[in-house]
DNA sequence: TCTGGGGTCCTAGGACCC
DNA sequence: TCTGGGGTCCTAGGACCC
């Protein structure tokens, strides 16, 4: 087996100081050194605070605080909005760098990843690469990072928290009791606002609480999440740095706060046509259908609901995700006045592969013959599922009768027009 | 002048099947 | 006629993270 068993794993938590400002500052340098957030539109109900520079955050500022706190703790915030493009496009670059040292890179979102460098040349002179790389990564791409360096995935990421901007913290197991048990549980990664509440309700104050506390207990309280919380207490993690993760997303959703609450369902049905088409876009460019859908409804004194459909056949048309979720909603709302909506489909499968799925008995009885469903299959390959359905459809409505044949000609024409 | 938008994972009850 | 329990799918809600 791998020597790094014997020995322990060397995992590197890379973390992005204030990345979105950062950026924005890479990308334009005058902004060095002053007070930056980036936020969106206030008047439109989203001005929170994103992100901020370490020089806004010296004045309290802090995500996610509303705009107009921020400006009322720092007058001369400089606000800046959101260009997720860059944000994306820098991102890729840092994991370039990160890729040169090891194929074993997981990113956990746009700015932050591990690494496993257990069985690399580096895991002899961890400290000297996390230096080499985050000099790189500031003279490179003039992006700040912290590095934590760890023998497992939940320590690295507790240690690169420990010195911002620009730290470099090595967590040894054997130090934990002196590092990590002080800390107050609200501290640990895993650990919010309601957990940390009902772990009170037991006495625990301090990760040192929790890592003495009774299984049995804290498995009544949290569920299978209480042991594993223990665990982590005590610097243990088995977690695997898995560079497919990225490959393996279970969801595609979007959603957005009204500029004011609405009760219009045409307003809200116009969001849902909007939310679906960047969807469907969003879908297709991942190459995969969606077969269950859920829309989203925030009200306006932020109680949520969510209703789900599963849908008969998977799909990443623009116009079905709208229609069921306009059906959904029309469904179940009881005409209070709505602040957010939302679109997210899941369940995805693979469009090559979506065809597999196609629910034959829609086709009546003759398209169960063995020809028409080769026939299917060969369309499918040819121009994906979502013309078949149309076809069909189109079929249906000619004939007025319930898919009893296919019209070629259809796809050829279809094929046209996308 | 309250509080964005992108996700993942877990729980829990009921239906249904074996 | 009376009985248990496991597995899976479905729906809804909630916690957490960046």
């Amino acid at each position: 087996m791998t020597g790094g068993k014997h020995k322990g794993r060397v995992i590197f938590h890379i973390d992005m100081n204030s990345f979105y400002a950062s950026v924005e500052t890479a990308y334009d340098p005058s902004l060095s050194g002053k007070p930056l957030a980036i936020a969106g539109n206030a008047k439109e109900r989203k001005g929170i605070v994103v992100t901020c520079s370490y020089e806004a955050r010296a004045r309290g500022v802090k995500p996610p605080m509303p705009l107009w706190e921020a400006k009322r703790l720092c007058p001369e915030l400089i606000v800046k909005p959101p260009n997720f493009d860059r944000y994306r496009s820098s991102s890729r670059e840092m994991f370039q760098v990160l890729r040169e040292y090891t194929d074993l890179v997981e990113p956990v979102s746009i700015d932050e990843g591990y690494m496993d460098l257990t069985d690399t040349p580096y895991r002899e002179k961890a400290y000297k690469t996390a230096l080499e790389i985050q000099e790189r990564l500031q003279k490179e791409l003039l992006l700040p990072s912290s590095i934590g360096i760890a023998p497992n995935k939940f320590l690295a990421k507790m240690a690169s928290d420990m010195k911002k901007p620009l730290g470099i913290t090595i967590l040894r197991k054997r130090e934990v009791p002196d590092v990590l048990w002080p800390l107050d549980i609200a501290e640990m990664y895993g650990i919010g606002q309601k957990t940390a509440e009902k772990l009170r309700t037991l006495n625990i104050e301090k990760i040192a609480d929790l890592a003495r506390a009774d299984e049995v207990a804290l498995k009544q309280l949290l569920g299978i999440n209480g042991p594993r919380l223990k665990r982590r207490a005590n610097g243990i993690d088995f977690g695997e740095v898995n560079p497919d993760r990225i490959y393996e997303f279970k969801s595609v959703g979007n959603s957005s706060t009204l500029p004011h609450d609405s009760t219009d369902e045409k307003e809200l049905n116009r969001l849902f046509d909007k939310l679906s088409a960047s969807v469907s876009n969003r879908l297709k460019r991942k190459e995969v259908m969606a077969s269950k859908l859920f829309i989203m409804i925030r009200y306006a004194d932020w109680t949520n609901m969510t209703r789900s459909k599963t849908l008969q056949n998977p799909t990443d048309q623009a116009d079905e995700i709208a229609e069921e979720a306009k059906a959904l909603f029309k469904q179940h709302w009881q005409g209070d006045a709505v602040r957010l909506l939302g679109v997210t489909g899941t369940g995805l499968v693979k469009r090559t592969e979506a065809f597999k799925q196609l629910d034959l008995f829609s086709f009546e009885e003759d398209a169960k013959d063995e020809p028409i469903q080769k026939l299917v299959e060969e369309l499918n390959e040819k121009f994906g599922t979502a013309l078949i359905k149309k076809g069909v459809k189109a079929v249906e409505k000619e004939s007025n009768t319930s898919g009893t044949s296919f019209n070629k000609d259809f796809f050829q024409e279809g094929r046209k027009d996308q």
